[in-house]
DNA sequence: ATTTCGCATTAGCATGACTAATGCTTCCCG
DNA sequence: CGGGAAGCATTAGTCATGCTAATGCGAAAT
């Protein structure tokens, strides 16, 4: 059984001292608690720890034999709490972030270049994944924050249950084709039977997201799909669309220019786009550090979004 | 200011045991006492330690921190605590003893082979010198016991406050000369003043041995002594008595060989020879292990000596 | 929908850490 | 050499705190 260790922070500072009463004094307690302490820790532990001489005290080999094991954790404690006042109080330290694939590749190191170039003392430790992955790691506590885009389909939206989630940006979803597959396989024809029957590049053999854009434009989902290709990348999948391999969901954005020069073609019902939401997610009742509070206002500062 | 050192260790159980519950079944407390202690903790720490999730906690990276800092001290603690115990409970360890250059020379290393013989698991570390170096060393609790030579010469007795003293060996001390430097110088005379005009070789400048052979033969000191030779050596004093560079006080023991063959001979007076008593030294309150203890028991049965 | 589980919180109590006072022993100084 | 100083040990008493018992809360399991 170990002896208390309040007594053994009084052990080490009778011997770093040299005495009973110098050892109160930087306790800021009475020579008395001292000197009882003491006594009461020879108890527990079964050995003589000092011999008393006249006005002093003199470690024996035990004694000295403990003063070895806690001087080193005194200094390491010292450290120890004074990093953690440090991180709490100063805008710097590590913040692990998780983020999809595409958006950690593309999307986010901008943010995270811009944001240290006003903060050089915070350094980040990106994941990139799938939300299966980086949810539980967040729940796990070796993730601060994550990004997870979440699509609006009933059973795949995961649980936030003591979890803080906070939109951060949002962009418009388009299914695309090139221009000479959309002549040969559609003519121009946006019927829900003809686009059923094309075929289709997706991000996962499921294809989530086209069944998602399908009830969205039709209310209905297809019974069944060809998927031509399922790869999860959005440069894989914009690349397989150019090559006439079928129709494939992309964020708006990342095909502006080739819906410019017409060499893909965006297909279009009378309802609006699609919009995916990515959204930072965090846990409800962590503390958030000073570095973890000045990267979440900037990224708001940097969506116009004020979302709390 | 350090946090209480007993809430680390309960920081310690609940980060190893992985739950509070856990953690109070370790420590023999209730759930309810080290929920409580972690809060503490953390006001005292001023930084959140853990994040509360349903069923079970999470460590924050200060939690972690910490838990760092504590683990190493916690294996140092159990192994530091061990070794006090088994030296106390078993025959074994380290006694560091202090010894006067001949008899730790030529004394006492057949009695700690002989005792090693019996208790092998018992170690020895020998000092070799004067009491003016050993007796300070005990008193700083850098041995554990220490032998020493005290002549009875006034003001040369070291004070006995708070030590516990006891006689392990007495000798009787003879000046001796050679055969060819008696014959020369003395002539088979012993009147004193005869005596005080002889060259001397003590084992220091002051020669304190020779001094208290004139007060206890005479009552009183010559004021001024020849001394041929200093040398803290028994058997350097005896070789240069044997080349006749003057009269020497040895103990009779080391020139019963020389004293036979008529080599040497040995200045008598009517009053008995000078004894010379070796005590054994410990400091009067410290407990001593059982290691001291049967060093001590088993030097006085190889001398017959009863003392306490 | 109900039960289970583990953690947080509250109220109250037993106890142990602490203080004030005093005793003891050596050491210092005039 | 005697009185005072210094530091540690001890005793008696106080009160702050660590702890328990009971209960509340919220998610997860059934």
């Amino acid at each position: 059984m170990l002896p208390d260790w309040n007594r053994l922070r009084v052990l080490f500072h009778v011997v770093r001292s040299g005495s009973v009463s110098a050892a109160a004094r930087e306790l800021h307690v009475t020579q008395s608690a001292v000197s009882q302490s003491l006594a009461k820790l020879e108890a527990e532990v079964g050995a003589q720890l000092f011999v008393r001489r006249p006005r002093r005290l003199v470690p024996t080999p035990a004694g000295t034999r403990l003063f070895g094991v806690v001087a080193p954790f005194v200094e390491a404690l010292e450290g120890g709490v004074e990093e953690i006042h440090r991180a709490h109080h100063e805008l710097s330290g590590v913040v692990r972030l998780g983020a999809p694939v595409e958006f950690g590749t593309h999307r986010l190191p901008p943010l995270l270049a811009a944001f240290r170039h006003e903060h050089p003392g915070i350094r980040f430790e990106l994941t990139l994944g799938h939300p299966s992955l980086l949810l539980p790691r967040l729940d796990e506590g070796r993730l601060e924050l994550a990004f997870v885009d979440v699509f609006d389909a009933p059973g795949s939206r995961p649980s936030t249950a003591g979890l803080e989630v906070v939109e951060v940006l949002e962009e418009r979803l388009v299914l695309v084709g090139s221009r000479a597959y959309e002549a040969e396989h559609l003519a121009g024809s946006r019927a829900q039977r003809r686009l059923e029957a094309a075929s289709f590049v997706a991000y996962q053999p499921a294809a989530p997201e086209i069944r998602g854009w399908f009830r969205h434009h039709f209310d209905r989902v297809p019974a069944r799909l060809e998927i031509a290709l399922a790869v999860e990348s959005v440069q894989a999948v914009i690349e397989a669309v150019r090559l006439g391999m079928g129709l494939g969901v992309v964020p708006s954005h990342t095909v502006s220019a080739d819906l410019d020069t017409g060499a893909l073609v965006a297909i279009t019902t009378r309802r609006r786009a699609i919009r995916s939401r990515v959204t930072l997610v965090r846990l409800l009742d962590k503390v958030p550090s000073r570095a973890e509070k000045a990267f979440v206002r900037a990224l708001g500062r940097s969506r116009g979004s004020g979302a709390t």
